[in-house]
DNA sequence: CAATAGAGTTTATTTTAGTAAACTTGTGAA
DNA sequence: TTCACAAGTTTACTAAAATAAACTCTATTG
């Protein structure tokens, strides 16, 4: 048994805070080993006491900052690592097709999306084609914005693309445009039929 | 004046370790305020006490694991965003156009690609042209590997893409693939004219 | 222009983290 | 075996973080 109760006791007698959600000390371990130091080698990289160490890596206590800050210095990795790590990246070896016209539809009043390699689930970046059936600004109520990068390819057809900083610029076939999607963002139709577009979101 | 040395006596006393690399209190500080929050109203959503909450912004205290998972918390944020945050985003409100034929060309004996809205650097996505010149597996010495997922589009004509623990498909025209750039991955054109593709890679 | 209250800081104290040194456990050489 | 010692844990203590309460500073209102 542990002697002293610190982070249970920090946890349990905080109810509406959730407990630990990463394992900490589990993880330094695993990088420890990995790399196939001793405690003793690592607290003279970090300036740690062996004994600090080993209390962190059995969750004997909640190090400070300080000590996290040398502690990642020591190891040779960077904050995010740290914690990021643990979830896997969901992609690992992976590959999905979609067939021309065989995307996931997701029709609205002035965009026809087409959903592609929707059976990825948590991907990078989000691609889709779309038909834009909108031919007037007047026709969305507000500009169009959200988190991350857009890039634009004109696949057939010519549109304009608004956006809220530039004038509008008229973009034909093979045409592209890369933008912050933050900023309001609107494509309309221009030629006689509706256009295609490919777009790709990355957040 | 501080009434500790806390902080500065810890990193000054400790030469071969960074000083604090990241202003842990001012990105604090700074988020709650972009909320309008109190001191008081975070201390009641983390659980921290208010004049803790106080030192943490002021630099004057290194707060310990368990506090950073509570602000963490009660602030709605992920760790990574505490941390890296503080890098601003480069694409903020901007737009790049690439004219059809216009883009950075970059040559090589089995792929003639063209880069797309070259002129941003930090962008999350690179997206290129593609006309495939080769035609055979053989041609390539390795797989191609590089970090990060991929986002293949046929343009025109018609392609064989090989990929590591794959069979060989046959994409066509409007045709899609996503895929785990790690992961080998070769593409060659099938069709008597020299297919065109669209590749956008996101790291 | 006091009086009051809200927001943040500092003080004084308790609690917890951090350390050196003692202890335990496992392993390999003599 | 037993000795030596390397790796890790626990103990006893010191240093620092966390807290409640007191304090300062501003702004607002009767």
């Amino acid at each position: 048994m542990v002697s002293r109760p610190s982070l249970e006791t920090a946890t349990a007698s905080d109810p509406d805070h959730f407990v630990e959600p990463l394992e900490l000390g589990k993880r330094v371990k695993e990088i420890r080993l990995t790399k196939g130091w001793t405690l003793e080698e690592v607290s003279k990289r970090t300036g740690i006491a062996r004994s600090t160490l080993s209390k962190i890596e059995n969750d004997q206590v909640s190090p400070s900052f300080a000590i996290v800050q040398k502690l990642i210095g020591g190891l040779g990795m960077d904050l995010p690592q740290l914690f990021v790590e643990a979830q896997e990246h969901s992609m690992a070896g992976r590959r999905d097709i979609t067939r021309s016209g065989e995307g996931e539809p997701h029709p609205t009043a002035t965009y026809e999306h087409e959903l592609l390699s929707y059976s990825i689930s948590r991907k990078k970046m989000v691609p889709f084609k779309t038909i834009v059936r909108a031919r007037n600004f007047s026709e969305f109520k507000e500009w169009v914005r959200h988190d991350g990068e857009e890039f634009l390819l004109v696949l057939s057809g010519s549109v304009v693309f608004y956006s809220e900083f530039y004038e509008p610029v008229e973009l034909n076939e093979g045409d592209s445009v890369y933008y912050d999607a933050t900023m309001g963002h609107i494509v309309v139709s221009l030629s006689p039929e509706d256009a295609q577009i490919l777009w790709v979101v990355a957040r």
